[in-house]
RNA sequence: GGUCCCGUAGCUCAGCUGGAUAGAGCAACAGAUUUCUAAUCUGUGGGUCAUAGGUUCGAAUCCUAUCGGGAUCACCA
């Protein structure tokens, strides 16, 4: 029920009685230090009408009063209107609230949306960075489901270029035939491990040239292996069949590392791009560029734009020997995306590093004139600082995602055992407990920041298990399906609420809350804003622990009362777990 | 240097399409458990909303400038 409009409209109307004009009335919820729900703000009406705040504010507020019988009061102070709702007006937006279902169908021609993220590179494992990545795309995606779009997951893997070569290089010198098996690592550790055996091999050689007399900068283009990792490169353009075998055995290990990766964090894709597939595409839309004036052609044959009118710079799109550049190959795939599933938006999770690539890229698509062009949209995110500060692989300060996650279940289970409060489960139902706090409380605190900020990781209080975090909100789940289980409450229970019941001020805060829930999904679904469900979702758990504090649901003694809580916190809990879901979080039944 | 993003309590963050006395959590201190899970709740202290101007009845929010932090300005991806 849009409880928001219908009020806005009876104000609107009883405007257009009083003072015979139109106006456009927005509310707000009314602060906690004044009486009322709701605030209308007229101090438009105190200039156009030239009359004072007071007169104004009665006037409306005796008029809504007499002529509407949801209100039960108002109040005015300076050129605010707080209006409070009849006690039987919020017990019917209740009955709604709890009538409705949370999950919808998605129909068919529901709008197309693709999410791309987490798009890695198979030269070394996941690290805290891409962890940012994959919650947020996994959540959004989620998030846009739930506003009723038709989503598909996509992911573009880059799986070629000069970093894999480097890798490849490694492994055939120093490698001695060692497998995920032999060697005991996951198979993305063990060709991340000679990513970094190449950077070894590699300074070691420019320290050895700079030795014999040769300049630094001429050093790092002529040290052999790198020599090496470039003629690799070329003789897997070339399809050179031993080139191909191993770049197929080690990308293999590393897919099958990441697939496990996956799994744990519980994130998956609709569709996977393969960038050895896509990165010639993108030649043709530089054809078409030129053909239609939108490109340039320089004396050495590179291909160019002039975006200067957008604010932007002259980029070039094809380089003079015809080879594609990064910006190339995002033209093709962009249009392949859109031929494969026609979406009417798509966005791509990419850090902030890449604004400006992204803004060249939709530049140049709307000036090719793609339809698609509008519904694109770059969601950027910043980068995740570690207290000692900014994450460096060369410094070895990277947090990989593997062990952060190993070291967050650990944590978990320790801080649970000491509760003593599941000794009776048995030992993969607590294994899977741990599981689902850590990633609770890991992505929750990823998420929980709006994603275009910088953000700070903090080891210890991103494993705190209490306050604004992901087991707060878990415990409070567990805790109403604790009451729900003593009151044989199931799931698909319907419970009657009786006629008159009244509610009180606890009660009415949390179907405030619930009632908003809808559009809450729906603006973080327009702003792709994972921290906007978070928010809410922390605000609903905590005011439900304040009513859990002062009242019982169980131990009611009026019936009535009784099962107007159990129906309260029962969707509370179906509340709670669906937002969470959109968070990509699972919520227990105990803890 | 050009462009873009950020700057709110000791720390981490909300609030930003202009509205009332700027909110949470952590940390500190004081309380609450014979009663549905204390991973909880209640209370106390803590702020020149980076700075300076401007617009407005009203600015953390909009505009301008300055300062501080970051990103980017590759024929890398």
């Amino acid at each position: 029920m849009d409880v928001l409009n219908q009020i806005s409209q009876k104000i609107a109307q009883t405007i257009a009685e009083i003072y015979g004009v139109n106006e456009e009335v927005t509310l707000q919820p009314t602060r906690k230090d004044f009486e009322g729900d709701y605030t209308y703000v007229f101090f438009g009406l105190v200039k156009s009408l030239k009359k004072s705040p007071p007169e104004i504010g009665n006037a409306l507020g005796t008029y809504l009063l007499e002529n509407f019988e949801d209100f039960e009061s108002y109040n005015v102070v300076q050129g605010f209107l707080n209006l409070k709702l009849k006690n039987s007006f919020w017990l019917a937006v209740f009955k709604n609230v709890i009538s409705e279902n949370i999950v919808m169908e998605i129909p068919e021609n529901a709008p197309a949306v693709m999410v791309e993220y987490s798009s890695p590179n198979t030269n070394k494992p996941l690290h805290l960075g891409h962890l940012r990545n994959n919650f947020l795309g996994y959540s959004v995606s989620e998030i846009l489901k739930a506003a009723g779009y038709n989503v598909t997951k996509a992911c573009l893997v880059n799986d070629r270029g000069i970093h894999i070569c480097k890798s490849m290089i490694a492994y055939s010198k120093f490698g001695n035939g060692e497998t995920p098996e032999s060697g005991g690592l996951k198979g993305d550790h063990l060709v991340g491990k000679y990513y970094v055996e190449f950077d070894k091999a590699y300074k070691a050689e420019i320290n050895e040239l700079i030795a014999k007399g040769v300049p630094e900068e001429e050093a790092k283009k002529k040290a052999p292996i790198m020599l090496e990792a470039q003629d690799l490169l070329v003789k897997w353009e070339q399809n050179d069949p031993e080139t191909i075998d191993l770049w197929k055995k080690l990308n293999g290990w590393v897919y099958e590392g990441f697939g496990k990766t996956y799994k744990t964090i519980g994130v998956d894709f609709d569709k996977t791009y393969y960038e050895s597939n896509t990165y010639l595409l993108g030649k043709d839309l530089v054809e078409e560029g030129l053909a239609n004036g939108i490109f340039y052609k320089k004396e050495d044959n590179s291909v160019w734009i002039d975006l200067t009118e957008e604010g932007l710079d002259h980029k070039l799109v094809l380089r003079g020997d015809g080879t594609s550049v990064y910006i190339t190959q995002d033209l093709g795939t962009t249009d392949l995306k859109f031929s494969d599933f026609h979406s009417e938006k798509s966005i791509w999770v990419v850090g902030n590093e890449q604004d400006y690539h992204f803004k060249v890229l939709f530049a140049i698509m709307k000036k090719l004139g793609r339809s698609y062009a509008e519904g694109c949209y770059h969601l950027s995110y910043g980068m995740v600082d570690l207290p000692s500060g900014k994450m460096k692989s060369r410094e070895g300060t990277v947090v990989d995602a593997d062990d952060l996650v190993a070291e967050m279940i650990e944590t978990a289970a320790v801080s649970t055992k000491e509760k003593g409060k599941i000794d009776d489960f048995e030992n993969d139902e607590a294994q899977n407990l741990f599981r689902m706090l850590a990633l609770g409380a890991l992505k929750y605190f990823l998420l929980k920041v709006e994603p275009k900020k910088r953000m700070l990781f903090n080891p210890e209080e991103s494993i705190d298990f209490q306050g604004n975090t992901g087991p707060f909100i878990q415990y409070t789940h567990a805790r109403i399906k604790s009451i729900l289980r003593r009151a044989n409450i199931t799931e698909n229970q319907t419970i009657e609420i009786a006629e008159g019941s009244i509610l009180n001020k606890e009660e009415l805060d949390l179907v405030f809350l619930l009632n908003q829930y809808n559009d809450i999904i729906q603006k973080a679904a327009e702003e792709y804003s994972p921290a906007i469900i978070a928010n809410y979702v922390y605000d609903l758990a905590k005011t439900f622990n304040g009513f859990y504090a002062q009242h019982s649901v169980i131990n009611e003694t009026d019936e009535s009362i009784k099962t107007l809580r159990l129906a309260l916190v029962k969707k509370i809990a179906q509340t709670i777990k669906h937002g969470m879901g959109l968070l990509g979080i699972e919520v227990p039944e105990k803890m």
